[in-house]
DNA sequence: AGCACGCCGACT
DNA sequence: GTCGGCGTGCTC
């Protein structure tokens, strides 16, 4: 009775599968769930093989249950996600279980409006751009495209239309959008414009609405696929063509483990199967802006907007001695925005990530010496303090740049600002919009539709606003601090602050001519700052570029994050620096080791946070390293450890 | 990841 | 005297 073995992986953190015996009478196939006794518990795991003989050294258990009839993974999804497993240092089981929509939930904020809105019929008539963009992606099968042009340049209607004629071809199409979408009102266009089956992937179906969805897409019924990050995984036959709108959005890489990015993924995919690759965006990430100076992805402009709606008037305002938290100019704005019976966003870059210094007279930040990167106040310990290599000073009471005594330590949430508004206009209605606000169900729909009905003069938000200002009422949009998220540790802060403006700037004069946006910062000759507001986006990578080279970050580089969590600080810090030592000791290339240091957040939910940073120009080398380290050192089990590869994010 | 076992501190 | 923290080990 040894023929009727199955090898089952489970969704734990432990590299390893697990031999069965099958007595239930069923058949079970590579690719199927079962449902088995592991341990004290019953857990369901897949089956990732049928092992030959038995192993020896323990007695088996048997399966209590043949969950599916029919595999959910074939041949070429399990490989997936082997690869990601490798990759992404978990384990078998817990990429599979990424892999299945539903198998952890993902959060989403509603949709707020469609970026681009496309023709429901596909009989518009293409832009001269367009309509060379579609040809050129079309003639050179297999390879990566960027659609880069301004928003309301008809990214979307090229997507469609490249979409169509994949599908029309017999093959499968992707199409990933960023988490805080759009899916709704874009299903509803491709349902009305293709007669071929669709699936959605939504974050809002039910597990047992998304398996139904991957059945169809397993079958053959659908072969367009609509989703967000993990819909990449999607398990179509014949693929063509995968699309990621929105490229630059960081929702593409997945917050926790497997800390995949969707792109990353996209191209692995392409690659193998030989399916083209086609993202866009009017700001794209910094790296893919190398890949296409490199050539690696075949970059295609749409410089025009089809409406031809006038751009808005951007107006850059220095805030270096001003007292409140809003400009007289801005404030005039507001005044008279409402007396024209329009109405204001007002937008904050960041919620209350505060503590960092900051000369009110000069706009002076303390950044550190070997990483340019700005210092954290920490005030319980009154040292500022790098994230990022883990320099220490004390902080200063004067301005080290203008000798002013006007400095502080703290930032200003959504909070303080709402209460200013208020203050200063206390005839006018303000609402607030953040992540606080629309956890709560219903208060973000019931905000955004009396916004739209003009019962509010201002709203007042954070990032989730600036997605979908598709509002006809706004003329006016603020941002209250553009460079907030430029004191943040972290070398992507610039980019992020561009890539905001220019989006924002983007959107405000959509449906009038009459849009202004209104930029209030310290640091008005910041290049983020001066090049989004100028429009210079070409230049703005350039020297972002440059600057990159020149600090060996990525793009000219890798990292490696390992975060270490934990109750106990004096354990957390243990663990982190036993395991930098461990990687010291087995060093075998050249690579560089940063920290451990406390990480930007030290705290999160009661646990401490301590991160070791690697950057190295040999990927697999110190890949393989980690791999080994990661494997053969015991963490305490009060003690998580993880680790991000290519984080986007250092806090 | 869970869950059990096992060992030391401060409490009804 | 126990309750409960968490360090350690194991899961076919």
């Amino acid at each position: 009775m040894t023929d009727n073995l199955v090898e089952v992986a489970f969704n734990i953190p432990l590299n390893q599968s697990f031999t069965y015996m099958n007595n239930t009478g069923k058949d079970v196939q590579t690719g199927c769930r079962v449902s088995a006794p592991f341990g004290k518990r019953t857990l369901t795991g897949w089956v990732i093989g049928i092992p030959e003989k038995e192993p020896q050294g323990f007695a088996l258990k048997e399966i209590d249950r043949v969950v599916d009839s029919e595999p959910l993974f074939n041949e070429s999804t399990l490989k997936l996600a082997s690869w990601l497993s490798s990759l992404s240092l978990c384990s078998l089981g817990e990429a599979l279980a990424i892999m299945l929509p539903g198998g952890r939930q993902e959060k989403d904020i509603p949709a707020l409006g469609l970026d681009d809105p496309a023709d429901k019929s596909g009989k518009i008539e293409l832009s001269e751009e367009q309509h060379y963009a579609v040809k050129t992606i079309l003639e050179r099968e297999g390879e990566m495209f960027y659609l880069y042009g301004i928003t309301g340049s008809g990214k979307t209607e090229v997507f469609l239309k490249a979409a169509g004629e994949v599908l029309a071809k017999g093959q499968s199409v992707i199409y990933l959008v960023p988490e805080i979408s759009l899916t709704h009102q874009l299903v509803d266009v491709i349902k009305n414009r293709f007669d071929c089956g669709s699936a959605v992937l939504h974050s809002h179906l039910t597990p047992s609405q998304k398996l139904k969805e991957w059945r169809r897409i397993q079958s053959g019924e659908a072969s367009l696929v609509i989703g967000a990050r993990s819909a990449v995984f999607a398990p179509v036959e014949n693929l063509g063509l995968i699309i990621i709108d929105e490229e630059h959005e960081n929702s593409y890489k997945a917050g926790s483990t497997p800390r995949y990015h969707g792109r990353q993924v996209a191209m692995r995919r392409c690659k193998s199967t030989k399916a083209t690759l086609l993202m866009g965006s009017a700001t794209p990430s910094v790296e893919a802006w190398h890949l296409m100076k490199k050539k690696v992805i075949q970059r295609l402009n749409l410089s025009r907007r089809l409406a031809g709606g006038g751009l808005p008037e951007i107006n850059i305002i220095d805030m270096k001695g001003e007292k409140g938290l809003l400009s007289p100019p801005l404030i005039d704005a507001i005044r008279e925005t409402h007396s024209k019976g329009k109405q204001t966003i007002l937008f904050l870059n960041r919620r209350g990530f505060s503590y960092f210094f900051h000369c009110h007279s000069c706009g002076y930040e303390m950044k550190c010496r070997n990483c340019s990167v700005s210092l954290t106040y920490h005030k319980n310990s009154d040292f500022m303090v790098c994230h990022y290599c883990g320099y220490k000073t004390r902080p200063v009471q004067t301005c080290p740049d203008c000798s002013s005594l006007d400095v502080g330590y703290s930032g200003f949430g959504t909070e303080q600002i709402e209460d200013e508004v208020q203050r200063l206009f206390p005839d006018l209605t303000v609402s607030r919009l953040d992540t606080d606000s629309a956890s709560k169900k219903g208060v973000m729909q019931k905000t955004l539709t009396s916004f739209r009905k003009g019962e509010i003069d201002i709203l007042l938000g954070t990032q989730m606003v600036a997605k979908g200002l598709n509002f006809p009422g706004v003329s006016l949009v603020g941002i209250v601090l553009a460079d907030t998220g430029l004191n943040l540790p972290d070398f992507r802060a610039s980019e992020r602050t561009f890539s905001l403006i220019v989006q924002v700037a983007g959107r405000a004069g959509r449906y009038s001519d009459d849009g202004r946006v209104f930029i209030q910062t310290f640091k008005p000759g910041t290049d983020a700052v001066r090049l989004a507001a100028e429009g210079k986006i070409e230049e703005f990578y350039e020297k972002e570029l440059g600057l990159r080279d020149i600090l060996e970050f990525p793009p000219f580089c890798r990292l490696f994050r390992i975060v270490f969590r934990g109750k106990r600080i004096s354990t957390v810090k243990e663990t982190a620096f036993y395991f930098s030592k461990e990687i010291i000791k087995n060093k075998n290339h050249e690579f560089e080791l940063l920290g451990p240091s406390e990480c930007p957040l030290s705290v999160i939910s009661g646990n401490h946070r301590y991160q070791i940073l690697l950057r190295t120009k040999e990927f697999s080398k110190t890949h393989s390293l980690l791999n080994y380290i990661y494997r053969n050192s015991k963490t305490p089990s009060s003690i998580y450890c993880e680790i991000d590869i290519d984080p986007v994010s250092l806090l």
